[in-house]
DNA sequence: TTGCGTTAAGTGACATAGTCACAGACGTTT
DNA sequence: AAACGTCTGTGACTATGTCACTTAACGCAA
């Protein structure tokens, strides 16, 4: 959070909270206290939001853009958490915030951002004193925890080549192009899945030769939807 | 929790809540609530505390014993995710309770268990109107959800080696035999390390070739906790 | 005590995934 | 067109998981 750009842009400000049902919910109080402990900042992308490590002192309501959080290992492998996008925010974030805690993770700006954050010592505070922040808080918090776990079961119980065909297939829906398309590279991908570069181009390309895609630089171009499904069912 | 084996045991009740800082912080009246509306139970070894997909309406406070909470795969593999003990909660529990979700794990009961069991109602309300109570919640969930993706990061980047030697020297002060021992089957340590049993064997009997511990049925003697350290840094 | 059934552990062959050290291919910039 | 950075392809090797067994140890009962 160290590096944020404060930029001012109020006119959005209620736009975004709108987004957020403990804001939408609350009383006119609460409501006043939040727009005016609260400010509009933009992130462009690959900005840190938040080191591994760091102490974070401020909340992010995602307004538009989204930040990816994720985990390195010493020789430089990532993992994707998951990302977090418009109207949700990082619970690692919130538990960082509520138990002064320093992250286990990574946050980097995807596609530009556009949030509210909003310091620490208040939204404690309006934790304490509001049942429908509370309720915000656990929804983030367990929603996330349960994607965690089912993330963990993936890779250890799910073959990566269905993991691959499961990702590919969900990205889709997005590209409406002849010949739908998923923009990423083969490393984007590995580090989505937690894999490794080299064993995502080999899948690829069996994935090539059966003909369910077409590869390009930076481009996964996919023939058939129903082979992918097949390939997950498998 | 269908499966709970109602037993009073009210000398008990207050003991096991004492270790619980949210009613040893408790205003009398809360405390008086909380002992009102709550029960102690006892389960013994092998009872399933809630099963994937339960609708869980009764949150635990462990007493005595131990709950081991994980994930299986189709073919029958697990992961052991975590285990609770005296004075902890499970915060798949809590998350289940306070957002009436379907718990996605498993939990079983490894030395009998006595616990202080507690409505999902009453528990609600007291989260909802007790700061104590809240950071009970806040900090028994925040401090899994980091356990959770420690492991994660555990799977994905450590050898399984370093892994063993690191579980089998967290289990050694337990045992103050002469040379320490570690009770527990291949099949077993898999589930706590979410791998095979037959790799368990290989890594073992490669330790013990090495001379760092000696098997037996049921038993691994570990022989040098230094070389163990070794092994782990390596 | 012997025998039997159950559970634990060992084994080899094979499949999947990750690592390492490159080489080549593509696109951009100059 | 040359040069650079990034992306992708490749082969050899290691680590881990899977499968289909066998063998060994223990616990109990006749």
């Amino acid at each position: 959070m160290d590096t944020v750009l404060a930029s001012r842009n109020d006119l959005n400000k209620i736009e975004i909270l709108k987004r957020y049902r403990f804001f939408h919910d609350a009383n006119p109080l609460l409501k006043n206290e939040i727009l005016s402990h609260s400010n509009t900042v933009t992130l462009r992308p690959d900005a840190v939001f938040f080191q591994r490590g760091d102490q974070v002192n401020q909340l992010a309501l995602i307004g538009a853009g989204s930040v990816r959080v994720f985990i390195v290992s010493q020789c430089g492998r990532e993992i994707t958490l998951y990302h977090v996008k418009s109207g949700g925010t990082c619970p690692i974030n919130i538990l960082s915030i509520l138990l002064n805690r320093e992250t286990p993770a990574i946050a980097v700006v995807e596609a530009t951002l556009t949030a509210v954050v909003i310091d620490a010592i208040h939204f404690s505070h309006w934790v304490s004193d509001h049942a429908v922040v509370r309720q915000f808080v656990f929804d983030a918090v367990a929603s996330r925890m349960v994607d965690v776990l089912s993330l963990l079961e993936d890779f250890k119980f799910r073959k990566l080549e269905k993991r691959l065909a499961d990702y590919l297939l969900r990205q889709l829906p997005e590209s409406a192009t002849k010949p739908p398309v998923v923009n990423a590279t083969h490393m984007q991908l590995a580090s989505e899945l937690g894999s490794a570069r080299e064993v995502i181009s080999r899948l690829l390309r069996g994935f090539e030769r059966m003909g369910v895609v077409d590869l390009a630089r930076g481009k996964i171009f996919v023939n058939s939807r129903q082979a992918l499904r097949q390939i997950i069912e498998a």
